[in-house]
DNA sequence: GCGATGACGTGACGGATTGTAACAGGCAGG
DNA sequence: CCTGCCTGTTACAATCCGTCACGTCATCGC
């Protein structure tokens, strides 16, 4: 609750709507912190190179050629500054690609000012481990029986080098499973995780695009061997992790 | 709905809220469980170190600087005790932190009690090696007769290099078995171990798996050899372990 | 030994769960 | 506006497995 007394956390905001950015400015200020905002990502890189920021709020989409996942990519690779990004109220797949690019949270506009303190708060006290093992540069690649499977690509490429074309969805269902291998996931979980939704009842969003994946990346859809069914629960993989880099 | 016999699985509910953790009590009381309710990190460890628990529900958001993420890595730096995460319902990225740091699962709030008995059960039941499996220990594997029985992969393959596909019903009953050779498991608790419930008079069930399971895997299933029958008392697994690969 | 009793094996049935083809709405790209 | 791909939905097929029914077998008292 009370402030670090020796020096208060530096905010940089990055966003294109002007309001935005007052309003973030004034609300953070008010909370004993030190706000600077900016407009794109060419005045943020100017102001990543001359002060010290504890935190990035970033928004997902911005003029000028340059988004926040190129941003954010960008600064991951040169540091582990946490980056918050804002995102539109239903951009599901950008968000799970934020993260996986290396952003450490988001909030969905248009949003409360108290929950951005909140998640603030959170991440700046989290900053550690966490997605800490996400934010290695190309650190996130699966290997399994052979195949890899390249998370910032979003490739997947088979033990004979063939690359299998794999659709959003497809790619993102095999990307949650394959995080955990031998875990078995619910359906609830897979909804959420992959569609950031909840499950309705006599859903089958789930069944049918496990489905679909499996027939493109099981030898034998009939007799899977890498995404295996729970009866009763939802769906497991069942790869062999291999030991990376071979 | 009898009691469990010997004991009831012991429940720590960590949650500031007090009307939820009188709620979760009462509830997981009728259901037979003992609980114990704290209000925060502390308490909790406290809990922990003079009591047996068999499962922790934590809750995400926590007073006093503490929150489950921290906590579920606290507890996971020196024990399995299964863990269910209860969240905010948008809080999309604390629970892919939150498995990836080590959590079983997850229940979004607001929940319905019925839904965190079920995910409860699932969990006690199938304790998931999580991260653990991750690191390459593939001692989960199970040698005998030639045969292998991969828990990670759910596979069994036969001295001949065959594979035999198991329904899950019939996998989780031969895990169970195989991993405790020569030791006789009554049906009680084989269905508690399988399925998660209790065994009502007359029920069959466990004969008819046992019977669906003999079929795959005995040569000869009027005469078995990896599993055989203990009259008024159960199965048990009678497979020669092998030394595991040399 | 012999029938009674209870335990176990197992085929069959059907409700529930899962697999999947087909369709259509949505959306991006022209 | 058209076109093609992606994906949620629907309907139906396949499978799983709990239950029932009946047959066999072990055990026991007589």
């Amino acid at each position: 609750m009370s402030e670090p007394p020796g020096r208060s956390e530096h905010i940089l905001v990055v966003d294109d709507d002007a309001r935005i950015r007052q309003m973030l400015i004034r609300y953070f200020e008010d909370e004993g912190y030190r706000v600077t905002a900016v407009a794109d990502g060419q005045a943020m890189r100017e102001c990543l190179d001359k002060a010290a920021v504890d935190i990035i709020l970033l928004d997902l989409v911005l003029p000028g050629g340059e988004d926040g996942l190129g941003l954010t990519r960008e600064i991951r690779s040169r540091s582990d500054i946490p980056i918050i990004m804002l995102t539109g109220r239903d951009d599901v797949v950008d968000r799970i690609v934020g993260l996986e690019v290396g952003a450490d949270d988001y909030i969905a506009k248009p949003f409360h000012l108290r929950e951005v303190l909140a998640r603030l708060r959170t991440v700046l006290r989290r900053r550690q481990p966490a997605i800490a093992s996400v934010s290695g540069a190309d650190s996130e690649t699966f290997h399994f029986d052979g195949w890899r499977l390249d998370l910032a690509r979003r490739q997947l490429v088979t033990a004979e080098g063939e690359e299998i074309i794999l659709t959003t969805g497809e790619f993102d269902m095999l990307a949650v499973l394959a995080k955990h291998p031998g875990r078995v996931f619910s359906r609830d979980v897979l909804m959420d995780l992959t569609h950031g939704r909840t499950l309705e009842a006599f859903d089958r969003t789930i069944d049918a695009q496990i489905a679909r994946l499996r027939k493109k990346v099981e030898r034998d859809p009939k007799r899977p061997s890498l995404i295996k069914s729970v009866r009763g629960i939802g769906y497991v993989f069942t790869g062999k992790p291999d030991s990376p880099r071979l």
